[in-house]
DNA sequence: AGGATATTCAACCTAAAGGTTGATTGTCAA
DNA sequence: TTGACAATCAACCTTTAGGTTGAATATCCT
């Protein structure tokens, strides 16, 4: 990070992003499938400007990418932006990392089976 | 939430506290082992009291836990609170989710067979 | 008791976050 | 071509976040 001081890491950005409630509740709408902006900004007691500030901030953190058709912003999850957080995550996590483990073990136990029989 | 609108919610505080460069380090330092606050601070070029409010955001998030001997407070990382936020981001990645599948199957594939033999 | 150490409290500063309103840009459709 | 619609830009306001310094509190040690 060369000039970058100034600039937020990318888990910076991604965690900052779902702190929020509202751009949370996004990304679980976004679950289902793509919204528009005003799609998006149906259901929150703010303006459109805000919803589009919210967008915003989840693009920037690339948890969303935006096709635009003509006039009309379809903003779609990114599911693979998760991972990283979610790996930096389960170093900390006894739960996760556990079952990490388990599964790990399972996969390693299956190919051995699969490298025998 | 009743009188909480002004209170941040549990993975606003959570996510809210891993959206720092610093606290993350800290995180990271704290799995090895216990530090205290003084100790804590020692890599940061901030003040201790910089770091002291760190370490109080991370507690409030719930991330750590502080056991007070003396005049010093040891740290120690609460790992079980990182699991809500991975579990809510579980629903989000790609990733995670399907080796999370790949786990489920695993552990009915594994009881059936135990019940069987 | 008195001084060093560990930590927090309090007041302050600056920048960023989340919201507003009003104007602007671009696209659709009659 | 004109008006409605989708979204952003720009300016502004208020609260919060991250940092500072200086004083206070509590504990340890001799």
């Amino acid at each position: 990070m060369t000039r970058a001081a100034e600039q937020a890491s990318s888990l910076d950005l991604v965690f900052g992003a779902l702190a929020d409630a509202t751009r949370r509740s996004m990304v679980e709408r976004l679950r289902k499938r793509p919204l528009t902006v005003t799609e998006l900004a149906e259901p929150y007691a703010m303006s459109l400007n805000a919803v589009s500030k919210h967008a915003k901030a989840l693009e920037r953190a690339g948890l969303i990418r935006r096709h635009i058709r003509g006039r009309e912003h379809s903003c779609e999850l990114e599911r693979a932006r998760f991972d990283e957080a979610m790996h930096w995550m389960s170093y900390y996590s006894e739960f996760w990392s556990s079952r990490m483990d388990a599964l790990e073990k399972h996969l390693l136990e299956k190919r051995r089976r699969e490298r025998k029989g």
